[in-house]
DNA sequence: CTCTTTGCAAAAGTTTTGCACGCTC
DNA sequence: GAGCGTGCAAAACTTTTGCAAAGAG
């Protein structure tokens, strides 16, 4: 996966400095949402010397070009994720932060084209989301 | 709606004062999504006395009772819409933040059982956003 | 008259910005 | 070497908290 986004990075003109390796590094090895600060502190580790800052500037590049994506809870809408790049949707567990991803676009064009009949709206664009315990939480 | 919110508040044994007052006025007169702020700025027309303090006071209390509702967009989390309490969804307007219920669980319902089998969650909430553009914006 | 709620001010948190230096390409 | 990206410090916001005073029931 790291591999990969280097790539991507490069072609899109960033320059792979030690704090972006970093932050990068840090989304391929964990399997739960993480915060900005959470991203920090776990980068730490790795490079102690890193900046908050070079996180939320990582973090504003990857999200730009696709590679993580914002995570919207009740709770609290800091957290990120990689994206699955495949328009699919997430599946999150409320309790540890686990995430999954799923398709579900059939059901959701259906209902997309009945909806903007009924309302007039054009529709452009939809989120969906399914929240609940993972297999490691249920125990 | 006003008297309904006010009835239930009191039910809830919330004081009826001049600015949870003010807050709920804002809301039955409003058709788009509102953030703290701009709830604030609406009230002070109404109440010029009124303080921030109270519009994040008042949205705590009618959020406990669901009566509003916070809404997640790409741009933003930070602004609230009526509840339509009925377990409805939402398609709001990505330009002028005008929004509208609709109703979709039985689809829904469907895909969280395949997924819940797939995955091994256990699926408790879901959470479907539509966007567009409303009737007025396309003109 | 009691006790919730208010408005103010200040604190706490998060995210953004300015700037000189360092490191990537 | 040129110029993007960094770390620090400070600013800008948004949201929360403490407290004396006001007002709803």
């Amino acid at each position: 996966m790291e591999t990969i986004w280097f790539k991507k990075l490069t072609e899109n003109g960033y320059r792979l400095t030690h704090p972006l390796k970093t932050v990068v590094e840090v989304f391929s090895t964990s399997k739960k949402s993480l915060s900005p600060i959470e991203i920090f502190e776990l980068a730490k580790t790795k490079n102690p010397r890193i900046g908050l800052v070079s996180v939320y500037r990582s973090l504003e590049k990857l999200e730009e070009i696709h590679l993580v994506q914002r995570v919207h809870t009740p709770l609290g809408c800091q957290s990120f994720v990689p994206y699955s790049g495949k328009h699919e949707h997430l599946l999150l567990c409320s309790t540890c932060g686990a995430y999954q991803y799923f398709t579900g676009d059939e059901l959701i064009g259906e209902l997309m084209k009945t909806i903007a009949e009924k309302t007039g709206y054009e529709i452009t664009d939809h989120w969906l989301q399914l929240f609940g315990k993972c297999p490691e939480c249920q125990k």
